[in-house]
DNA sequence: CGCTAGCCTGGCACTCAGTGCCACCGGCCG
DNA sequence: CGGCCGGTGGCACTGAGTGCCAGGCTAGCG
């Protein structure tokens, strides 16, 4: 979710350049969903502040909802090649949530960035609808992962039981993070993990 | 998800009477989305086939999508209640483990409609989408259970950690059931929670 | 019986997301 | 120069969802 720093910054007339194209749109769209809320926004006014039109809008992102979640495919990618490289000695389940941190392990200066975007992910209901979707992109790849190490099928219960409890878990962790923004995320991330690979021993007794 | 059985069948001429009113929009909706696709037909279509009006459809439910869920308020009803008279004796989480199963056994007569819902709700990208919406209400009830149990808020990580995880499960578990008809739902629940709740003892070694 | 109040329904028109089609404009190549 | 091409905008269309209003049907009441 770093988002397309790669490009020169400011080829246009170098002062106030910012970012061109797709990541303009994105930041246009979540400052407006940020203040107004996602549902009072058209899709209309996003472009127009983004001084694109709204066609241009659409080719950039298939859907309203996807102009916040930056360069998730990216984000997927990562985690896949982190499990990819996983060592093979320790257990599946501590390959999956090591990558799960790792890939959420964000520097400071892009935390404000993705507080506003998980909070109205997890915040607006048509965002967290639509998250349904992107989400199902990171349990393939977990359930592939754990197919493959545990010798099964991906679509058998066991990948997909970790798949669906780890997302589970991680989402919990960024609820936790954003109510309280004391910890940072990989704290939430470790505690919901753990709590859960011992079979929540919190609950015993 | 029984739905609607509590009215006399038939007041209107006796034979070919149905259910009335939105049990045989409901009927007609999972038909035309079962043969033709869910984004393929259009309300139009469900509400001319269910002998209404658009508007009138729309009256009966908020959204298209609603109109695949039967009376799933109900279900998070039973649920409620269910953990409302749980054995505070037992774990907490054996409690909403074993209402889940209790609330999802279903006679042997409404497990076609049961599994022609959930094929479409879990298959379906709209319906996936859309299913994070009501399930959301699943978690609320199961949440709020763990933090009355625990002494906890309901919005404090473990409650939502447990509710999310169950819940992951349960979903895995009728994913599971759907793809194998052979066993029966009940079956899959258990085998999804005891894994899940045991720490995924498979995946040791 | 007639009248009225209230509910259910349908029709109409409107907003807004998303899409297909085409026209335009920029650069780039031969 | 002319034709090709990727990115863009405009336009029109479908389809979900909604507000508003106009019946019709039923129930209560004089």
């Amino acid at each position: 979710m770093d988002g397309h720093n790669a490009r020169v910054a400011g080829t246009r007339t170098a002062a106030e350049a910012g970012p061109d194209g797709r990541a303009r749109v994105e930041r246009a769209a979540l400052d407006l969903f940020a203040t107004r809320g996602f549902e009072q926004v058209t899709s209309d006014e996003v472009a127009d502040s983004a001084g694109i039109s709204r066609r241009t809008f659409f080719r950039y992102f298939p859907t309203k909802a996807d102009a916040v979640w930056g360069d998730f495919a990216g984000h997927v990618a990562r985690l896949e090649r982190l499990l990819a490289v996983a060592d093979p000695a320790q257990p599946v389940l501590t390959s999956v949530c090591a990558a799960y941190v790792e890939v959420n392990d964000y520097p400071d200066a892009e935390l404000p960035l993705l507080r506003e975007r998980m909070r109205l992910i997890l915040t607006e209901p048509a965002l967290l609808a639509h998250s349904q979707l992107r989400f199902a992109e990171v349990d393939r790849v977990v359930a592939r992962h754990v197919a493959t190490r545990t010798g099964g099928e991906p679509t058998g219960l066991l990948p997909r039981l970790v798949a669906a409890s780890t997302r589970a878990a991680a989402t919990t962790a960024f609820e936790a993070w954003l109510a309280q923004a004391g910890s940072p995320l990989t704290r939430h991330l470790h505690l919901a993990f753990d709590e859960m690979a011992a079979g929540f021993p919190s609950l015993r007794g």
